[in-house]
RNA sequence: GCGCCUGUAGCUCAAUUGGAUAGAGCACUUGCCUACGGAGCAAGUUGUUGCAGGUUCGACUCCUGCCAGGCGCACCA
């Protein structure tokens, strides 16, 4: 059993609108899910849109394609899914479902399980998503944090909707910061061993975790370097710190549930040769020039505010250089669509890397760049300041270990990512019903444990027909109901990027089963076919729970 | 000064990307435990959607101008 509704209708609109030439136009057919029940389970406002081209009045053209929709479904032997169709004030057309089509939505959860809401496009894009990328010269802190959960679970999103999705680490190993670190190291590592009379390096990194890294390197080394401040030594002391930093990275991620296919690194893959030959393709294009002995890109002639300098005038490249040949070899590596997921800080930086990708021959919407606002965290409402300069911070290892790692996933995708997000670290630590992520997986849990009761029965359960027509009550049909959108809020969140708006949904959702659970019984051993057609549903509902929470990156648990 | 983001109930936030009467939770008031998990449910109160215009059948949503907050404006990365 596999149809759907929805996109007939919208074909069939479609059809209509050009058998009966109401517009020569391109109208987009819509169907949304009205907040109110009185106004059906799904509106179509295509007699609106249609106002100025038929030159009639909406309720006119609303009556008129109510008509023809009835004939079409009739034709397409779907009548029986609508129970009835209602034209209302301005020219909405309100289509009420059947019974037989809300049973339809439980039989294709049943049947379709941990792939309901999933969909296989012909035309997958590949879409390489690019996240958290931090320089390997710290912990990772809570923009990181963020930035992670959602692009793990915006990767999962697309992934589900039919895309081809790869996540990757930018490793940014190369260049001053990570000499910094070296020098920051090697101070350390010479300050431990005694030596007086020796600044901290000026730019250098303050964090405690490189003291701990100077004694690995008195473990491993001994004193050899203690007067030894060649570049060389340097170079080495770098290497050893952005290698065990990297490693500390990727456990932190790992525990935080978020799983890179490929970690690039820059040292290792954008080569001198890369950058230049890139160069060179610019300078073809005749988008290169010198000025005040530096290089310049005309990124203006692409929408950015002004030119960028590519080489400075000591022969050395921006951070730029390498990364517009970072952004040409991912497309070179056979991806359609990129997107790169950065923190707020970076917003100056997107104009320029999108001319570079159109400089090279790319569309603008081929690269996404989606900016993650900062979270603030709070505890007992004061707020937490974090600065990675000055080395005082909250890191991810850290705020996991506090909250743990369902509450810290689920809470850093609350809220729109173009918004900033307030982390009330004492509200993510409460196990009551106040605290969002308990709530959901509440739901699911109290499922199970229906389940569980019922499991002695389950022979006997099993040998009763389902009987969906006992599910009439209004909290079964608002439950049906608001699994069926699970596939648009999906949807949503693939057009807007942003996770956010599931996590509403389950909320809602797991509010829609407490208030159907509170109001009617769903086991009872003497009501065999109540019980059976109950169990079914509340099952249904579990199973949407558990996709929804998966693709968030949160656990569904059987207990708590 | 320029650019990006934000501004919705006392607080934290929604609102299916332009839809119909702007909704949840917290807080406050009141009920509901001899039934599958009370980590729950039900009911009540709460609004000039920062301000002023504009676009249209319709605006929290789009446009313009203000106001407030955050962030960014390098031959740094």
């Amino acid at each position: 059993m596999s149809y759907d509704l929805k996109n007939i209708i919208i074909q069939s609109i479609k059809e209509i609108i050009q058998e009966h030439a109401l517009t020569n136009k391109d109208v987009l057919i819509e169907i949304e899910n009205p907040k109110e029940p009185q106004f059906g389970d799904w509106s179509v406002n295509t007699a609106m849109k249609l106002v100025k081209d038929c030159k009639k009045p909406p309720l006119e053209i609303a009556k008129f394609l109510n008509e023809k929709l009835a004939e079409k479904l009739k034709q397409k032997k779907m009548e029986s899914k609508i129970a009835k169709i209602e034209i209302k004030s301005p020219g909405f057309i309100n289509i009420f479902l059947s019974a037989n089509a809300m049973h339809d939505v439980l039989r294709m959860i049943l049947e379709q399980a941990n792939d309901f809401g999933k969909t296989n496009l012909k035309n997958k894009q590949r879409i390489l998503i690019e996240f958290v990328s931090a320089n390997p010269t710290g912990p990772l802190s809570i923009a990181h944090a963020r930035q992670a959960a959602v692009g793990e679970s915006l990767a999962s999103i697309l992934a589900f909707r039919g895309q081809t999705v790869s996540k990757e680490y930018y490793i940014n190993d190369y260049g001053n910061q990570i000499r910094n670190l070296g020098l920051s190291l090697l101070f350390r590592y010479q300050e431990k061993l005694g030596k007086k009379d020796i600044d901290f390096p000026e730019q250098g990194y303050k964090g405690d975790y490189l003291i701990e890294l100077a004694q690995k390197m008195i473990d491993a080394e001994g004193s050899n370097f203690l007067n030894d401040n060649s570049e060389q030594t340097v170079k080495k002391f770098a290497e050893f710190a952005a290698n065990s930093i990297l490693q500390g990275i990727e456990q932190e991620l790992k525990d935080f549930g978020v799983e890179f296919d490929q970690w690039f690194s820059q040292k290792d893959h954008v080569t001198n040769d890369k950058i230049n030959q890139v160069l060179t393709e610019l300078k073809n294009k005749n988008l290169i020039y010198e000025l005040d002995g530096a290089t310049w890109f005309k990124s203006t002639e692409f929408g950015d505010d002004k030119d960028r300098v590519v080489i400075k005038s000591d022969g050395l490249f921006t951070y730029l250089t390498p990364d517009i040949a970072y952004h040409k070899m991912k497309f070179d590596r056979g991806f359609d669509k990129l997107i790169d997921i950065l923190g707020p800080d970076h917003h100056g930086y997107i104009n320029r890397i999108k001319a570079a990708a159109c400089a090279l021959g790319h569309n603008k919407a081929d690269l996404e760049v989606l900016i993650i606002q900062l979270a603030t965290l709070s505890r007992a409402g004061k707020p937490v300041k974090m600065s990675t300069r000055a080395g005082e911070y909250i890191t991810l290892e850290e705020l996991i270990e506090e909250v743990g790692c369902d509450a810290a996933r689920f809470f850093f995708l609350m809220r729109r990512c173009d918004s900033q997000l307030d982390f009330d670290l004492e509200l993510a630590k409460k196990h009551s019903m106040d605290n969002p992520v308990y709530y959901v997986q509440y739901a699911h849990a109290r499922i199970c444990s229906i389940f569980e009761s019922a499991n002695q029965f389950k022979s006997e359960l099993e040998n009763i027909e389902i009987n969906f027509d006992l599910l009439a009550e209004q909290e079964c049909l608002d439950l049906i109901r608001r699994m069926n959108a699970f596939s648009d809020v999906l949807e949503l969140c693939a057009l807007t990027l942003d996770p956010q708006a599931l996590t509403t949904y389950l909320r809602q959702l797991a509010a829609d089963f407490h208030g159907f659970y509170s109001k009617h019984r769903v086991f009872d051993e003497s009501k065999g076919e109540l019980s059976r057609a109950r169990l079914v549903l509340i099952g249904c509902v579990r199973q949407v729970i558990a996709i929804g929470l998966k693709l968030l990156g949160v656990s569904a648990p059987d207990k708590m």
